[in-house]
DNA sequence: GTATATAGTTGTATAATACAAATATATAGT
DNA sequence: ACTATATATTTGTATTATACAACTATATAC
């Protein structure tokens, strides 16, 4: 019998899943700030990503548009966003982010910059840069 | 006004946002194998850390009681786990993996490295192993 | 002009979770 | 020993995020 060599990806598995598990406890109830998990996300993407409709953010987050039709139209109705018709198709919007809307992503994503910074308080800077690359490197080949 | 530096923690806390988002939607409902997201886990601590009773694995989980409690139950119920009474307390248990368990937690281990391994194919030996590394480091702070 | 495709919404079902109530057993104070 | 309180677990119930299916309105193709 061989000696089974340790390979990267078997820790990289199992830490992706200890992950999840610690990021989901985290945030399912106890949300950071006020927008929850989806909320931020759209958010954000719609505020940097310019305008997009459903269907649009439904293939971003891989998620089902109905989905993604209930969490917009909750976004809506709390003034974070609003739509904008289509000029060329009466069946679909755009939307965008909202003054208040983009106040409340701000201070979400501060309140979350700021526990991070706290966590990686002991890093060594260059730790913290490799793993930020590393993260999004794996985010962009994770579509 | 000063310009904002930008910190590796605003792009870690960006990323780990979306890396959650894209797993959420990744097993979900597509489970890799026949184990899902909170009983992969739960086997897996069962498996390496000795048998323990519910609330030590909803500690470990951060999850309510009674979650793990079902959880639990369902793996018992599957033949993945049994029970084994606490000699000292008649209120308490331990969970130990079954054969059929450990084959199953094997199993569905295999299918998930093959993923990660494939989704980092092209990945430098050395990132590879960094990102391992950096992924553990951070879930021992992220408690 | 009719058939089909598409953008979005709404109805309904499921799964994972938390919190509260219940049960059984253990421990502490007297 | 007796009663009160604490603890380990289960079960009841509500909520939330999700998917899938049915529906509506509009657009495109033949």
């Amino acid at each position: 019998m061989s000696e089974k060599i340790d390979h990267p990806a078997e820790t990289i598995e199992l830490e992706l899943a200890i992950l999840m598990r610690r990021f989901l406890a985290a945030t399912t109830n106890k949300k950071i700030g006020t927008l929850d998990r989806s909320a931020y996300l759209l958010l954000h993407q719609i505020s940097s990503n310019g305008s997009s409709g459903v269907k649009a953010l439904a293939e971003e987050f891989q998620l089902d548009i109905s989905t993604i039709s209930r969490q917009t139209a909750s976004l809506e109705q709390k003034g974070y966003v609003y739509r904008i018709p289509d000029p060329q198709d009466g069946r679909a919007y755009s939307l965008q982010i909202t003054e208040s809307g983009a106040a409340e992503l701000a201070s979400n994503k501060q309140a979350r910059y700021e526990r991070v910074a706290e966590l990686l308080r002991d890093w060594p800077a260059e730790d913290q840069q490799k793993f930020g690359e590393l993260l999004s490197k794996f985010n962009r080949i994770f579509a």
